[in-house]
DNA sequence: CTGGGTTCATACCGGCTAGGTATCCGATCC
DNA sequence: GGATCGGATACCTAGCCGGTATGAACCCAG
């Protein structure tokens, strides 16, 4: 074979991309490096052979480090993807021996919400007749796709709009409105409604900021938080408002008032999992959750 | 670094994917080491070294060849469409360097159907003030939605329940119920209606068999066929007979009669593009076809 | 039962390439 | 203008990937 042609335009290898992604990542090709756990030297030249290879720059050098071109944007969306499809095959292939020798079945869900439907709906899959073990993950908000999508779920809880459910089959539970909670006895706890906007802007009582994927927090005024039970307490100090569907009511203690939100759009909640599941244990949930 | 972690558990390579991929669909290592353009040897410690790898045993070996275990029966699945979105990943950042030279759009559809609603759709799109120029691919049945994982195409056609739409955003264009078209004067022409069960039995009319996505054809009795017209062609000497969905009566010359089917499922076609594009030209098609 | 054919596995070897170290170049900032 | 930061280049080493030769297990024919 002609040393040239060893390897074939076409043919990257998921190692590139894993040195892309994080090189992307870090904006900066030196702590990509350390983080991938190698000297800067060969992953610079690895950025340079796959961008040859494509035929597209990916990256602009700056003085500071590296910036994403668009060509790069576009391998950043699709790569993650493509990575995550990787890894599911991995990881479904791993489990399919593994659920041989004991069946199970892994859900993951939003942890601190849908409490009461997820209860509900172990205990109607645990009562059809070929039941298997349910493995329960409870992981933070926006995490819940990302693992149906790697193979780390079989299953999970998804919210419309919040949680991006494309390349999944689906099907929808509840649909809830959305409330807005704040402290018991401020002024505008006596009103009927509220729009939105409205709520975004009460004096004294800003929205919370919710982490990223990532981790990292959006900006703005409010008070950085991760955790529902935090927030409600920052509520009800008086210190903060919030946003909640409305089966949030339900886990709600005293010195909390509600408010409903005209036109905040509806939560929808979901069970998703990967097409072509070809899993009996997976059906059965979905069978269990639609009659609920 | 320690050679033995060298390459840590879970780092499986698109190579190695290929490799897996090749075997299970020749089910001999031997010929899928020739399709490969690469020795035997080689190829089976690959296989070994995956297996290893994965902790998982994905072929049975048998005197014959080699059968997939069902653990290699997932791999398989989850595999493809891994090596899919790493080949789109590809595909769309070169893409991207060509677009932002000269853009445009590849649309793909079915050879031979829709030509009707295509033109239309080109038309209504070609109006638009910020139109780029389309390139249509016709490819055979079924190959559309391939095309779409793999990024070869932007956009495409398809029709439910025919081809499988998961892990696409979707726009419904038209539905439609099918027929069934045979030789004009036969005896089973003159009836209303007729179920789906009877127009497969009808004495000295096999319906013709379509050939998989891998060019071979399903057992039955009907003719093998790839071509429309050549099936068209075939009713008309009175040797098949052929399911359709209702807008074929448009293509259709002297010597058939149609008689509508009563339990057939409906044919629904689609615009479908990649979820998360960010092709204004994908958003301009879209949005032309909807409006139809 | 025995010999030949088929098919995958093992043994061994060679070259490519991924990764390491040392160093350079270019830009920015005081 | 020197110091610093960050990426690129040069060069080397070793592991791995792929090739050839051969073994081992099984099937079938006679």
């Amino acid at each position: 074979m002609n040393p040239g042609e060893r390897r074939s335009v076409g043919d990257v290898e998921t190692r590139e991309l894993r040195y892309f992604v994080a090189v992307a990542e870090e904006s900066h090709i030196g702590r990509a490096a350390e983080r991938l756990g190698m000297a800067q030297p060969p992953l610079s030249r690895a950025i340079a052979q796959l961008e040859r290879r494509l035929g597209a720059r990916l990256f602009d050098r700056t003085p500071r480090g590296v910036t994403l071109t668009s060509a790069g944007e576009t391998l950043l969306r699709e790569g993650r993807a493509a990575l995550a499809a990787v890894e599911a095959a991995e990881r479904r292939t791993r489990r399919t021996v593994e659920t041989a020798r004991r069946p199970s079945v892994v859900l993951t869900a939003k942890a601190g919400a849908s409490s009461e439907l997820m209860a509900k709906l172990l205990d109607a899959y645990a009562a059809e007749p070929d039941a298997v073990e349910v493995e329960v993950v409870l992981s933070p908000p926006g995490h819940q796709a990302l693992m149906l999508r790697d193979g780390r779920a079989d299953v999970a809880l998804l919210h419309r709009p919040f949680d991006d459910l494309s390349g999944f089959d689906v099907e929808t539970l509840t649909v809830e409105d959305q409330v807005l909670i704040l402290p018991a006895g401020h002024p505008v706890s006596a009103r009927s409604s509220i729009t939105a906007a409205e709520a975004a802007s009460i004096p004294g009582l800003p929205l919370p900021r919710w982490p990223h994927l990532d981790g990292s927090y959006p900006d703005g005024p409010g008070p950085e938080l991760r955790d529902l039970t935090q927030v409600l307490q920052l509520v009800r100090l008086g210190r903060a408002a919030i946003m909640l569907p409305d089966s949030a009511r339900a886990n709600m203690r005293e010195g909390l008032a509600v408010v409903p939100l005209s036109d905040a759009p509806q939560v929808t909640t979901v069970i998703a999992w990967p097409p072509h599941s070809t899993s009996p244990a997976v059906a059965g949930l979905v069978r269990a959750a639609t009659r609920l």
